[in-house]
RNA sequence: GGGCCGUUAACUCAGGCGGUAGAGUAUCUGCCUUUUAAGCAGAGAGUCGUUGGUUCGAUUCCAACACGGCCCA
């Protein structure tokens, strides 16, 4: 009605010119003083309880607000649907049902703003529920569009970079976040339940320790010194289990300073746990417990579908010595496990890169990773891993060469390590020494040398076993996903300059 | 680090063997008071990722770069 000839603006443009319309009738765009009476969820309770009949213009009145999604008019009417984080609910506006300024305002409102809804419930023609508005009001006024309603949001760059619109715009987008956030859940009162305490440690370490990986460095002024982002909290957590914390676990962020891809965030959430008087056995049981605990809780079935593999979570889950995985899958005879120039010979023929100067048992555990760990899609447990590759890990008594140390594999991807832990700190000063040498000889990987976590072994720790599980590759398991971008809301992406 | 693919309107995508571009959705205008991706008619909306090169002329051809995706390492 007020039209001005209309000149080249685009959308941003034609939106500003709406606000300014808004702004000269002095509506409000971002008011806070709209008050629910329900939530989409609880309307749909509170109308179940009716009989059919009674769900009419005359029932009861309910004050909700969400965010528009879709918009349909007609004229003097329109259905709208609107969500809040319970649900999805449509409205019906009529022209006669409210004053004419309301109306007008209800004209300047469109998808993605934000509405406040009064009025009951009737049913349409075609059988849905829907809000007939005696009045509305505009809550929150957005600027910019929705994507498109049909195909939605797809270009994968702009999910991860702006996922709030992923998240309006897919809803399994929503549920799989949801999913997230329960898995953890589930993990976390599975392990209060066998009397385990959530703890929180350093995130910024002077040495980086607890695994082999590339650091963060960072600096802080006052201390004068040089941090790392922690690349694991292991460390820290055998020194509570000193201090007496016999079960300790902790959920929280490791950072790497590695590549991105489809398996890696140089950010990444890690389940580390520890228990005294248990070995490395134990935690094998305690991890088809848990898991069990999850898949019953999350999914109700212990068979789940992972890229098209159905997985089978029910105990007990095979178990085999990684020697014994390398000769069945890998084409590792057993007489090459001790010959450095066969196994190199091996590695070149199956096209595994592996370093020259390495240990054994780091070309083995290379082969490992690329000839048997793709084979692994139900859940596997390989145990007896290198003590060179391991220097954390108690030695076997009976094969000191090895570790008593399991990986988990599920999905041909590795989900888990535990192991029996070090307690004598002469053998782990030895362990750090050796490290030492190795990152000497270029690798730069190695584990640092940590004068006080031996100083803490050495006022005693109990025989404990530990054990880490990467949160992302267990919820990318039991969602589906291909890509650990999926199942972290916001995935490291270059800046775009 | 290497290979392949992609980048065009706010979104999803066409297109162009070189002459500054289209559709649907969204937005605006008109009609429309039970729709379900509503419908009909009209309008506006683009540095065709960036920078160079070739050319009378580049969004198109060439090169480099940026960002993203997949695969490999």
């Amino acid at each position: 009605m007020d039209q001005q000839p209309e000149e080249n603006k685009d959308v941003l443009a034609q939106r500003k010119q709406k606000i300014e319309d808004l702004k000269s009738r002095n509506i409000p765009l971002y008011p806070n003083d709209f008050r629910v009476s329900h939530d989409i969820r609880e309307i749909r309770q509170a109308v179940e309880k009716a009989a059919p009949e009674e769900i009419t213009e005359q029932g009861p009145v309910f004050q909700t607000a969400g965010r528009i999604v879709a918009v349909n008019r007609f004229g003097k009417s329109a259905f709208i649907r609107f969500r809040d984080r319970t649900g999805q609910i449509q409205a019906y506006i009529r022209k006669d049902k409210m004053s004419g300024e309301t109306f007008e305002v209800f004209q300047k409102m469109e998808a993605g703003d934000f509405i406040g809804l009064t009025g009951p419930i009737f049913i349409t023609r075609t059988g849905e529920w829907t809000l007939l508005a005696t009045d509305l009001k505009l809550i929150c006024k957005a600027l910019r569009p929705l994507p498109e309603k049909f195909h939605g949001l797809k270009d994968p760059e702009k999910r991860y970079r702006q996922r709030y619109l992923d998240l309006i715009m897919n809803p399994a987008v929503r549920e799989l976040f949801a999913k997230r956030s329960r898995v953890i859940q589930y993990v976390r009162e599975f392990l209060i339940g066998k009397d385990f305490m959530e703890v929180e440690t350093p995130m910024m370490h002077p040495v980086p320790g607890g695994a082999e990986a590339a650091p963060f460095k960072t600096y802080h002024n006052a201390l004068g010194m040089e941090l790392y982002l922690r690349i694991a909290p292991e460390l820290y957590l055998k020194r509570l289990v000193v201090g007496g914390l016999e079960r300790v676990f902790e959920i929280n962020r490791n950072f790497r300073n590695e590549g991105v891809s489809t398996q890696h965030n140089p950010e990444f959430t890690m389940l580390e746990f520890y228990q005294a008087y248990a070995t490395y056995k134990d935690l094998m049981i305690l991890t088809e417990a848990m898991f069990r605990h999850v898949g019953e809780s999350l999914c109700g079935t212990l068979s789940i579908t992972y890229q098209g593999n159905v997985i089978n979570l029910a105990a007990p889950w095979r178990r085999i010595p990684l020697l014994e995985a390398l000769e069945t899958f890998g084409g590792v005879e057993s007489g090459m496990i001790s010959d450095r120039s066969r196994l190199l010979a091996l590695a070149e023929a199956k096209g595994v890169q592996v370093t020259k100067k390495g240990s054994i048992g780091k070309i083995l555990t290379k082969l490992f990773d690329a000839l048997v760990e793709p084979h692994l899609i139900q859940p596997t447990f390989i145990t007896g891993y290198p003590v060179e590759v391991s220097p954390l890990s108690r030695r076997s008594e009976t094969q000191p060469s090895l570790t008593d140390r399991f990986e988990l594999f599920i999905g041909g991807r590795e989900i888990a390590n535990g192991f029996s832990e070090l307690n004598d700190p002469e053998d782990q000063r030895n362990r750090f020494l050796e490290q030492v040498r190795e990152r000497q000889a270029g690798d730069e990987e190695a584990h640092p040398m940590d004068e006080d976590y031996i100083e803490a072994l050495e006022y005693g720790m109990p025989p404990t076993a530990g054990e880490g599980i990467g949160i992302d590759r267990m919820v990318m398991l039991f969602t589906d996903a291909d890509s650990i971008r999926e199942v972290i809301f916001f995935p490291h992406m270059k800046s775009k300059s």
